[in-house]
DNA sequence: TTAGGGTTAG
């Protein structure tokens, strides 16, 4: 722009500022993508009196191309207004310059305008139209719109096929490729990309696979976008050994290709593999980076998702939304409340678009931490919602206690036009469970079947045995586990089991760990809570029995382990660990809670403890459980009166939860902490589960 | 001296 106003000098003082060629060389400059500049283009503009198609045009296209949409529909506006009717340009320019937004609100009345003005036979047109009814999801206008095009060419079906990729409507997809091919239009390569991205989306292998096959016949030489396709059908589709052939034999490969073979690998969960490839990349960009993140979060190592994310801002690599949203994921996970809130503070910062995922994320990892109060706040102040929201709304509210709040969102859903599915009746069954609302309970999984149609799986099935054993309605708990459609798994029993524990039914509890054992011979924990049974009742041959078993079986208990997240970074305890670098002092703090605990009157609960060792041995055992090492070294790195907040990855033990409701009044504390299920606010000496979980 | 369709991530 700098030499150009230096040129526009000269011409104006050699006089030819009025000439029409001058004029137009000018403004078309102006219109330029990347070194132009709309507004002195518009000054351009408006110096001339009557300006032709060719100019208004190119002012609109300018917009476009400068990606402001608002101000080329204005100018539109402007020019139908000054009585200078559009041409054939006219409509194709300003149609694909509509965001989703503008294209909802303008489609139809430029349509008319289109019919009006006698531009409706034209393929451009035509095209761009259909394009536009894709953008607002209204694939049944855009059909129409094909169906009465008098002459289809290839890039009209590929707009087509386009579109319904893009309502993810992909068995439509492949159909119209089937008509294509049964009309013998040729396809083009922007054709086979489009299709095969379908097949990868809908994971239609044997489509995508017969496609592959055909292209010689076809006479097709695949571009680099066409075998990049390809490789991530084959990546998605489970099929990584063609993926890998495909990939080692491209001489031009690009970033994306790259990509897409790493994202191949960690999305089956091979992700070192995946590392192994991105680690070897010449070059890396935004989305190569995510898909390495989002590769460790689905392999649950959260803790190097966040390692490689530090890695990527080291390397000067701009994250953007979905980065955001992979990396809240993993903080909702891991617990990670401190970053999870800087990364929100991040997007604030960089100013990242946050839309409804991005949002729903945060509420999300909110919940997850244990702060349903901000989740609610983010929530509150969401300008859109979609039924994701609302699930993970009701789904915090649920896990943090507050059954009530959560039906109360719920009814609020079922108030707007959106329709709670699956997930979301899930969701409000725990709630209901969490809070013991049996009665409600009961209507919402009627109504789910009457009303919403909603055929209940397995799983809502266990969240409704799980609510009749909360209340210590057994029979009718044990009832509906045999009269259930289908075959009940581990974890409906696994409910049932729970309650018998809580409420004592020793011949039910028996009955419930027998099946799960069935199921799942290697659950260390069963046998644990079948052997404590038998020795309430005296039963010591079935206890020696069940030992037996374990000893045979070489069954093994996970290891239970805590996480608290201090100045950003987050720690991890084993029981008995003394890896971390200040063990000592923690163990010293340990020493330290154990007095005063005894002094408040707490004695050491064993009944969970299944090795065969002394009583001392075994309140040693309950001593360093995961979650007490956890709470120590948080009460040494914190300052007086922070919240402590810990993850576990199993159910808390008895004597744990007893010990930490005392530490939370000894030290003033109030302390969090997430089990596998569900979360435990402590304070003041009692807990938010109300010592049912 | 103005026109169309495309690959990777939640």
């Amino acid at each position: 722009m700098k030499e150009f106003k230096q040129v526009h000098c000269q011409i104006i003082r050699s006089g030819f500022a009025d000439s029409p060629a001058e004029q137009q060389h000018m403004i078309c400059f102006c219109c330029s993508r990347g070194t132009g500049d709309m507004r002195y283009a518009r000054l351009l503009f408006d110096e001339i009196d009557r300006p032709d198609h060719f100019l208004w045009n190119t002012m609109i296209r300018g917009y476009s191309r400068h990606r402001s949409p608002e101000a080329a529909v204005s100018l539109y506006i402007e020019m139908i207004s000054r009585g200078v009717g559009p041409d054939n340009y006219t409509y194709p320019f300003l149609l694909r310059t509509l965001n989703r937004k503008l294209a909802i609100e303008f489609v139809d009345e430029l349509y008319a305008h289109v019919l009006k003005f006698g531009f409706c036979s034209n393929q451009h047109v035509q095209d761009a139209l259909i394009h536009v009814y894709s953008i607002c999801g209204d694939m049944d206008t855009a059909r129409e719109l094909f169906e009465r095009s008098s002459k289809r060419n290839a890039v009209l079906w590929n707009s087509m096929i386009s579109g319904y990729n893009r309502s993810k409507k992909y068995e439509e997809s492949c159909n119209f490729f089937t008509e294509m091919e049964k009309l013998r239009v040729k396809p083009t390569l922007v054709t086979l990309v489009l299709v095969i991205s379908a097949c990868a989306k809908s994971k239609n292998l044997p489509y995508g696979a017969w496609i592959h096959g055909k292209l010689e016949h076809w006479g097709v030489v695949p571009s680099i976008a066409l075998q990049n396709a390809l490789i991530d059908m084959y990546g998605r589709c489970g099929d990584l050994r063609t993926a890998c052939i495909l990939f080692e034999s491209m001489e031009d490969k690009d970033v994306i290709t790259w990509t897409a073979i790493v994202a191949g690998f960690a999305n089956l969960g091979q992700v070192d593999h995946a590392r192994e490839l991105f680690d070897r990349m010449p070059e890396r960009d935004t989305i190569s980076w995510t898909a390495m993140i989002d590769g460790y979060i689905k392999a649950n190592r959260f803790k190097e998702a966040l390692e490689i994310f530090r890695e990527m801002q080291v390397m000067g690599v701009k994250p953007d939304a979905f980065t955001m949203v992979s990396l809240l994921t993993a903080c909702a996970d891991l617990g990670a409340l401190k970053i999870g809130e800087w990364t929100r503070a991040y997007m604030e910062r960089n100013k990242i678009n946050m839309d409804v995922t991005v949002n729903t994320a945060l509420i999300d990892m909110y919940s997850k931490c244990g702060c349903v109060g901000s989740a609610m706040e983010i929530f509150e102040k969401m300008h859109k919602r979609d039924k994701f929201s609302w699930t993970a709304m009701i789904t915090g509210l649920a896990i943090n206690g507050d059954g009530e709040k959560a039906l109360d969102i719920f009814a609020k859903m079922l108030g707007t036009s959106l329709k709670p599915d699956e997930v979301t009746y899930i969701s409000v069954l725990s709630a209901c469970t969490h809070a013991g609302l049996l009665e409600e309970g009961r209507e919402i999984f009627s109504n789910m079947i009457n009303i919403h149609g909603i055929l209940p799986n397995v799983t809502h099935y266990g969240c409704f045995v799980d609510l009749l054993g909360r209340v210590g309605q057994l029979e009718e708990a044990l009832e509906t586990i045999v009269n259930m459609p289908m075959k009940p798994n581990s974890r409906v029993w696994g409910a049932l089991l729970s309650a018998c524990r809580v409420h004592k039914n020793l011949e039910m509890a028996e009955l419930s760990a027998k099946q799960i054992l069935e199921l799942e011979p290697d659950n260390g924990a069963v046998y644990v809570l079948l052997s404590n049974i038998y020795a309430k009742s005296n039963r010591w041959e079935d206890v020696g029995r069940i030992k037996d078993m374990v000893m045979e079986r070489g069954v093994k208990k996970i290891p239970g382990c805590s996480q608290i997240e201090m100045s950003g970074e987050v720690h991890e305890f084993v029981s008995g660990d003394r890896a971390h670098p200040k063990g000592d002092k923690i163990y010293a703090k340990l020493e330290e809670m154990g007095r005063e605990l005894k002094l408040a009157g707490y004695a050491p609960n064993t009944s969970e403890v299944f090795i065969d060792i002394s009583e001392e041995e075994k309140e040693d055992t309950v001593y360093r459980h995961s979650e007490k090492l956890a709470i120590a070294f948080g009460l040494l790195s914190s300052c007086a009166g922070a919240t402590i907040r810990v993850v576990k990855n199993l159910r808390m033990c008895l004597d744990c939860h007893k010990a930490i409701k005392l530490v939370s009044v000894i030290y003033a504390r109030e302390i969090v902490v997430r089990d596998r299920t569900r979360f435990h606010h402590f304070r003041n000496g009692g807990c938010s589960c109300r010592d049912y979980w």
